[in-house]
DNA sequence: ATCAGTCATTGAGAATTTTCAATGCGCCCC
DNA sequence: GGGGCGCATTGAAAATTCTCAATGACTGAT
């Protein structure tokens, strides 16, 4: 398991002004004066898959921007099962509970290789200070997640296994051109739908032979968007 | 259904500054002169089980304070099912995203008589600016908000249908003096849970045959924690 | 008091999902 | 090239949950 101490993840620091998100991160609000504030480095990291963000527990002094990838967030039960509560990717921003100074509520991992900025939360809450736009953007970044947290009650653990499984594979290409998306692990998507691996496998499987999805390359596939649709309603 | 701007529902214009709940609600961090900026009436409302507090898709320009009783937040899939996916009790903040401009995400409906309060946006809108804790206190509603998805996402929608109602049980009365405590209706129940209403009908008769419940009055109830806490682990 | 309406409970068979076990496939390492 | 992994897939029986239907208990209105 790889964390972000690891020398290797290290990728440098970020020049924020110039950052080619910059109207779509979490400081999308601030001017160059605001920049001045910051008077702690902001770091860049390359996460491969498998390696942790942040653990459940562990008292965070910092936030994050995914610039890149995918990360799942999980949480555990007393008994040990786990359960994978939200997915996070570009523009979003991980662990805001640090700035309440709660400690972080999930074990965040790494399922497609991420590039992430790390904000000290002094930075942030110096910036909010001084910016009522940070302000309001840290308001909608907290009612964006409970909305996804709403979304993922109601579609993803809602129904039929099928049912589930489609949602999570159309929820997969919303907003992008094309129907195509590379899945995660079965025993991952076994964890986000509340059903075992083998029943993720086997709905996957089905959906294959059925040509609800076509792998066009090793994990890549190719959605039947009309079709499973279908699915995901009735 | 009764709505709150029908007239029975309406209990008189709140008196914040000797609100009983003062230090515990969303205003708490408010001194005498920030009332002064409320230019609008905050007015109370007695809502009778079964009243709808706001709708999925409303444009709301008001939030509300649970001074007593419970609300139900409720959303629907396309093809009609309805989950619910949390509750609203003393102090807890309906509707915070008519804050952000959004049109309200659910249907708030009321399950136990409620008492609440209806905050104008513009007068949080106003109060915020002025007040810094106020802020603060909205974003802490948020997360905490976020933190009971997260919760009811592994905990009411993860395992069997016995863990699930078992662990619905003991929440009901955790931060409890007593194990005692009123339920929902079974159709409630099974929506809050995922799973259908006979399930939680029976799930909920075999507590019964079991003494893990006992109903001491008509739909009140005495909970044996330590065994249902058992049920909810393993 | 009766009746209609609502909700909880129960039954029984069907359908789905889990469980446990086995097999297959691709990949990396030596 | 031949093991080992790790993961996906599949099988088959067991367990759970759903579905559809019926029955009971209670309440409020007439």
């Amino acid at each position: 398991m790889k964390f972000i101490s690891d020398k290797d993840a290290w990728d440098g620091q970020a020049d924020c002004l110039s950052c080619t998100l910059r109207n779509s991160v979490l400081f999308a609000g601030l001017d160059e004066s605001d920049f001045d504030l910051i008077h702690q480095p902001i770091d860049m990291y390359s996460l491969p898959a498998g390696s942790t963000l942040y653990r459940a527990g562990d008292s965070g002094d910092r936030l994050f921007t995914i610039r890149s990838g995918i990360l799942k967030l999980i949480q555990y039960l007393p008994d040990g099962t786990q359960r994978i509560v939200r997915l996070l990717r570009t523009t979003d921003v991980a662990g805001m509970e640090a700035l309440l100074g709660q400690p972080y509520q999930h074990d965040a991992v790494v399922l497609h290789p991420t590039e992430a900025c790390s904000l000290p939360v002094s930075v942030v809450e110096a910036l909010a200070q001084s910016n009522p736009v940070l302000h309001k953007e840290l308001l909608h970044r907290w009612q964006k997640a409970l909305k996804e947290a709403d979304a993922w009650l109601t579609e993803l653990s809602t129904g039929s296994a099928k049912q589930r499984v489609a949602r999570l594979l159309l929820r997969m290409v919303r907003d992008e051109k094309s129907s195509k998306c590379s899945l995660f692990s079965r025993e991952d998507m076994g964890a986000m739908l509340g059903v075992t691996t083998e029943t993720a496998s086997r709905t996957i499987a089905e959906f294959k032979r059925r040509s609800l999805l076509v792998e066009t390359q090793p994990n890549q596939f190719l959605l039947d968007i009309r079709n499973l649709e279908h699915i995901a309603e009735d």
